[in-house]
DNA sequence: CAGGCGCTGACTTTCGAAAAAACATGCACT
DNA sequence: AGTGCATGTTTTTTCGAAAGTCAGCGCCTG
């Protein structure tokens, strides 16, 4: 039972001029981002009831554009809607995560073996940039990664999005999109524990780095393929643990 | 420039009590399905833009409500957002149609596996009477089976529906649902020459039903993929002519 | 005591007015 | 003629009030 010091988080609207903030410039672009994000990351339990009386105070924008946020997310597959009785945050379950990674692996290495073929300077540019990046974080020592966690997961994300940019067909790296957003909800799970693997991971992107750099499909997408079984694997061992204890 | 004299299309709101009408309940439910319908069905051109206020006349709801549809559609991939300048319907490519049938195709062939491995009674029940709903259309004499050509639209997707519902690979149902609507936008052009393949078709259904009951996976989707790759080539064909006359 | 009826409060859904932004048009000035 | 500014028009975006819906509770009745 929580109480109503619901302070809110950002009342100011944007208020002069800022270029372009986040990705796309219009509240309700960002909004959708934002949400995105929370739930990702699940600041919002699975299948907990998302009322507007409470997302309006937390972001600060009206009903209508919640709703169409909040629309658009569940086409994405991370809310339901039944009709008469709002929106809640999508449930999860293991079969689900099962299949997504299913999904996510096979979309991802594909993008991959595309982007190889097709992939110019600026893709390459673009990779070590983002692998150096999201490397800065990774060298940090642990008690200062941890508090820019969120930061990490942007750049992560940035890095697998730069090794597949130059991946030609559209609604692969659509659908691919979609999934990676999907695992990355069930990838915070593993969070703890990731202490002994953090450096692994690290060696991996190196290594998927050199190899896609180097144009071995073979060897980059074998690289890749691994790299994200792995973490899955990890956040199913937590989920077992996790049903147990229920 | 036009006078006032527009005729409300649908202005008395669901009055008293409809048990329940189309697929969802609420208003807004309908209009997505009715708005992806009509954009599916090329109702409006690709790239045209889609004006509110042109909207809210022809299906008699607030921009509030249209807006929230859009946004889903827009996730869905038939609609484009760009912030500040409104919805647009998705553009049209050869690249894409092609891309989109090889994802099709690839989703309703495993979901068809998935399905025989798991269907039960029901399910066979399912596509024996959908297959016969779609038949009825079928054997209809030609004028009458073009007037009722939006009924056949659905009997057919609802068949195809039927093959694939006892999957339960959720995920993977989803994705071929996408896909499917996907293409059958593109299905739409080749309405004009299905004069000489209109039985052939039926045939196809029938004999892929045939191997589905008899559990035959590896003939039913190789029917399947074939019945799908046919259409999808007609199709191409029309858009080279179309785009060669341009 | 079970079942029906209607009230109540919480929440959702729908709407269109009002603010903001983009676009078009014309005018002035170089 | 071309460029830049000012003005008016169209279209988008955002908002919250009003109507509608649902679930739970108490009350009445058979």
């Amino acid at each position: 039972m929580e109480m109503t010091l619901n302070l809110e988080v950002r009342k100011q609207r944007r208020v002069s001029a800022r270029p372009d903030e986040g990705s796309g410039s219009s509240a309700g672009q960002e909004l959708l981002t934002q949400l995105r994000l929370d739930i990702v990351n699940n600041l919002f339990a699975p299948e907990a009831k998302l009322k507007f009386a409470d997302l309006t105070k937390r972001y600060g924008l009206g009903i209508g554009t919640l709703r169409e946020a909040l629309s658009h997310l569940v086409s994405e597959g991370f809310v339901t809607l039944d009709s008469g009785r709002g929106f809640r945050v999508a449930p999860v379950s293991e079969a689900d995560l099962i299949e997504i990674t299913e999904h996510y692996v096979d979309f991802e290495k594909r993008a991959l073996a595309d982007a190889i073929r097709h992939g110019d300077d600026e893709w390459e540019a673009g990779i070590v940039a983002s692998y150096h990046r999201l490397n800065i974080i990774h060298e940090l020592p642990w008690e200062e990664r941890m508090l820019r966690h969120s930061e990490w997961v942007e750049r992560h994300r940035e890095f697998h999005e730069a090794l597949v940019a130059a991946c030609e067909a559209r609604w692969l790296l659509r659908l691919r999109s979609l999934m990676y957003y999907q695992s990355e909800r069930y990838r915070f799970l593993s969070k703890m524990s990731r202490n002994k693997n953090g450096s692994r991971k690290a060696i991996e992107h190196r290594a998927i780095v050199e190899a896609t750099l180097a144009r071995d499909t073979d060897k980059a997408t074998r690289l890749l393929e691994r790299h994200i079984r792995e973490t899955a694997e990890t956040v199913l061992a937590n989920f077992e643990k996790r049903s147990k204890a229920s």
